[in-house]
RNA sequence: GCGCCCGUAGCUCAACCGGAUAGAGCACCAGCCUUCUAAGCUGGGGGUUAAUGGUUCGAGUCCAUUCGGGCGUGCCA
């Protein structure tokens, strides 16, 4: 609809002499102004200094439109032009609910268009905590966005296997399993001390008793592994399955961490070993040949000043031997090769997730690869604000060093996966979130899940009753809908909402907010519930009526049922 | 100190390039179950959109300043 009346504005600023402009078409607050709105008069009026209701008035006397589709246009206000759409739209778009059904909404545009999402990329060094829930709602539900509006997704997890937080994982584990024999052994404060750790102690006492694994590597290959293992567990849990799990040690010559500051400086040493095609050296290459980077304390550093930025930044460590640094890339340098690398797979779109505590180095990341010469209008990035939870009044501390971690399982556990992932995603992912656990838990109307799902399983008890009392009128078909019984304004007013779904898709996908998905079911939910109070479903007396609404009901059902799976919730039968 | 984000009803939050009388849920008050689930429906009270100034036909939205909160500001990620 909004395409059609997009069109026929245009047709008609043509015929004005005006060039075509983008038109924005809303949904008016009060319903007195119609079903569809625009401003197009006010903004031209502006750029031509006329008046704006004069311009209305001449685009509306060259609009030729379906009188079968539009019942009127009117001016109003201060230029606006409303449109008022015909009934017969509604029950139209009715028929194409139901026959579209899990396909309603979903929308070609990205036909043939390729985009890679890349969120979670938790490191593997323990499970995921509750803070990290709003990071992984939110781009789950961003991801089946994408897939609505065409796009084919690349699901993609980043992580650093190897480093200065793994091999911090590596020592714990050990310290963890010579504890088990010894009590002498402490760990130390910056080590890890959940559970988890004595349980991979176990495992490998359980497996070598006292003859100690040999090397370093040993326990944090363990560590990886087990603490990936819980992590996609989390993830399976709330159904997120990743297509590429892109470890950081995969874009070093032999997959091992360290760069030696004097190779950089004879970087053509790589060439010569032939090692010169993992992503660091290459990047290192260019921006050595750019002449980007600098050797100062024997560190390598980037230069950003003039990017905009306060200070260069280093991108090699030195070795320190006082405080067992190696010489090995700070984090900056691996994700620019990372994204580069994500680049060169060629993807339409590249999605990065971050919390706002990442929102400096994001910036700093794309400087770099846009540095070393790649194009990185195709990277957009989410920036989430942080979460808080609190129980009631009383607000739970979310605390990584000690090993009374608030985890995800737990909250999940807690509240259930349906509040878990609504609650992290109704919210707009840049403000400040306060989760009430308690609210999450509650079972009552308070429980704004409720409201929604309620209305799903509500429709599912008429059809029940349907199948159960009602045979003859189960197997109606879409031809046997009568559009002149539709008539009380609930039905009009649902089947309004109802139309609205697939522009709200585009919307919500466009600048990927699935909460505004949200904020629509809501107003579906709340239409059905008044049109479920109002006008009797099935009738003994009048089977036709009673046909007819029925098909209302399914295709109320089918938008509640598409919502919730773009959100991620599911869709109860009973409640 | 500097950078980014935020400040809307008692609480949690919406408000689509700047548009018409700033909207929901919870909480509060008053009604509605002999009828497909009352986890629902109907009505009501509640606002100087943190403050001040500016831009304009029009500002919660843009600009400036101030106040308040979050996050960053490591050779951690």
């Amino acid at each position: 609809m909004i395409n059609y009346i997009t069109d026929i504005l245009n047709a008609a600023l043509k015929k004005i002499g005006l060039e075509s402009k983008e038109i924005i078409l809303e949904k008016p607050k009060e319903e007195k102004f119609g079903d569809l709105s625009t401003n197009l008069a006010l903004s031209l009026a502006k750029e031509f200094k006329k008046n704006p209701r004069d311009i209305a008035k001449e685009i509306i006397d060259n609009l030729e439109f379906d009188k079968n589709l539009i019942d009127k246009i009117e001016i109003a206000g201060a230029g606006f032009i409303n449109f008022y759409i015909s009934d017969n739209f509604y029950k139209d778009n009715l028929k194409l609910i139901l026959q579209k059904k899990s396909e309603y909404g979903k929308s070609d545009l990205n036909k043939n268009k390729t985009a890679n999402i890349e969120w979670v990329s938790a490191n593997p060094t323990g499970p995921l905590h509750a803070g990290h829930g709003r990071h992984i709602c939110l781009g789950k539900a961003i991801a089946n966005l994408l897939e609505w509006i065409g796009y084919k997704v690349t699901r993609e997890y980043y992580y650093n296997d190897a480093g200065y937080q793994m091999s911090i994982l590596g020592q714990s584990i050990e310290s963890g399993y010579k504890q088990i024999f010894d009590s002498r052994i402490q760990f130390r404060d910056d080590m890890y001390k959940g559970e988890y750790v004595k349980k991979i102690a176990e495992e490998i006492y359980e497996e070598y008793k006292r003859n100690l694994p040999p090397g370093d590597d040993f326990w944090i290959k363990r560590g990886e592994k087990y603490c990936l293992n819980l992590i996609k567990k989390t993830l399976k849990i709330l159904k997120i399955k990743h297509d590429i799990f892109f470890k950081e040690s995969s874009l070093y010559p032999y997959n091992i961490l360290i760069i030696n500051t004097e190779d950089v400086e004879n970087i053509d040493i790589y060439k010569k070993k032939k090692l010169s095609s993992s992503g660091i050296i290459k990047l290192l290459y260019e921006f050595k040949t750019k002449n980007l980077i600098y050797k100062k304390d024997n560190a390598w550093w980037l230069k950003m000043k003039s990017g905009g930025f306060q200070d260069d930044k280093v991108i090699i460590k030195s070795d320190d031997i006082a405080t067992n640094r190696r010489s090995e890339p700070t984090y900056r340098l691996p994700d620019m090769a990372y994204h580069i690398d994500k680049i060169n797979r060629g993807y339409d779109l590249i999605l990065d997730i971050f919390g706002s505590d990442h929102s400096d180095t994001y910036k700093e990341v794309l400087f770099g690869v846009k540095s070393a010469g790649y194009a990185i209008s195709n990277i957009k990035v989410i920036i989430h604000q942080m979460v808080t939870f609190k129980k009631g009044e009383e607000s739970v501390k979310m605390s990584k060093r000690s090993d009374d971690v608030y985890y995800l399982d737990d909250l999940i556990e807690d509240v259930g996966v349906d509040a878990t992932q609504f609650f992290f995603v109704m919210r707009s992912a840049n403000t400040q979130l306060d989760f009430d656990i308690e609210l999450a838990k509650d079972k009552s109307e308070k429980n704004p899940v409720y409201y929604l799902q309620y209305a799903h399983a509500r429709i599912c008890g008429i059809l029940r009753n349907a199948e159960e009392n009602f045979p003859d009128y189960e197997d109606a078909k879409i031809d046997d809908i009568n559009f002149e019984l539709i008539k009380t304004d609930d039905e009009i007013k649902l089947l309004k909402v109802l139309s609205r779904f697939p522009d709200e898709v585009l919307t919500t996908a466009s600048t990927y907010e699935p909460h505004k998905i949200i904020t629509y079911l809501n107003s579906v939910a709340e239409c059905f519930h008044r049109f479920y109070h109002n006008n009797r479903v099935l009738n003994p007396d009048d089977k036709e009526t009673s046909k007819t609404r029925l098909q209302i009901c399914l295709a109320a059902k089918q938008v509640l049922k598409n919502g919730f799976d773009i959100i991620g919730i599911s869709a109860p039968e009973r409640m």
